[in-house]
DNA sequence: CGGAATCCGCGCGGATACTG
DNA sequence: CAGTATCCGCGCGGATTCCG
């Protein structure tokens, strides 16, 4: 956590596109964010990450788990239940999700004021 | 800081909206963490954000401006010299360039294991 | 229920050429 | 030097429909 302050910038611009390839797009971090919370089911998941399409929480989903960041499991029951959850790996990303928020908050208090 | 983990779920992915909002777009983080390092011409920034294409800087340039993230000076020199710096609201993204940074450089780690 | 398939518009984003 | 203008393809991302 502190070695990074010894980087060169062009060493933190490379380290910063690598988490961007992995997070790019808007709905990732938030996804990342809700199953640090606990493991959710499609539609659960679907009903959390507000705003979010069917489509777009499919694509996202499959990409996280390529990148090993989720786990996903079917449960064989009729209906099917699909069941999505974070991987330790996944989890290493809950200090940025945190760091995200706190300032997602500090800036929605700037803009309304 | 510490107030984020009071939050509820649909709390925190609200504010991860709000920050997703302002650095949406691959190039914004780098943008930032580059200008949290020193101020700089449009051509340094050029060379530092490794890949940007003259369009894109403009544009995020831009947003990041319209957004009190960054300022922008212009000395009348011939030719004209253009010089961006960091808003102290801007600076306020450090530590979020830097936990980036630094999960990026243990991602790099762990896929070319 | 958890998707996949399809259609479609819009805007990202690169390349190039041009301007003050 | 620091952009703007233009062209253009690709893929994001929503809406809807269908499937096992």
């Amino acid at each position: 956590m502190e070695d990074v302050k010894l980087l060169t910038c062009n060493e933190k611009i490379r380290a910063i596109h690598d988490t961007m390839d992995v997070l790019s797009g808007k709905w990732k971090v938030s996804i990342i964010a809700c199953l640090c919370y606990k493991g959710m089911r499609y539609s659960e998941l679907k009903r959390e990450v507000n705003g979010i399409s069917g489509k777009m929480l499919s694509r996202e989903l499959k990409d996280l788990e390529i990148n090993k960041l989720i786990e996903r499991t079917v449960e064989h029951t009729k209906p099917v239940c699909v069941y999505y959850k974070i991987t330790p790996y996944g989890a290493s990303l809950k200090e940025l999700t945190e760091v995200i928020a706190t300032w997602g908050l500090k800036h929605r208090e700037m803009i309304t004021q």
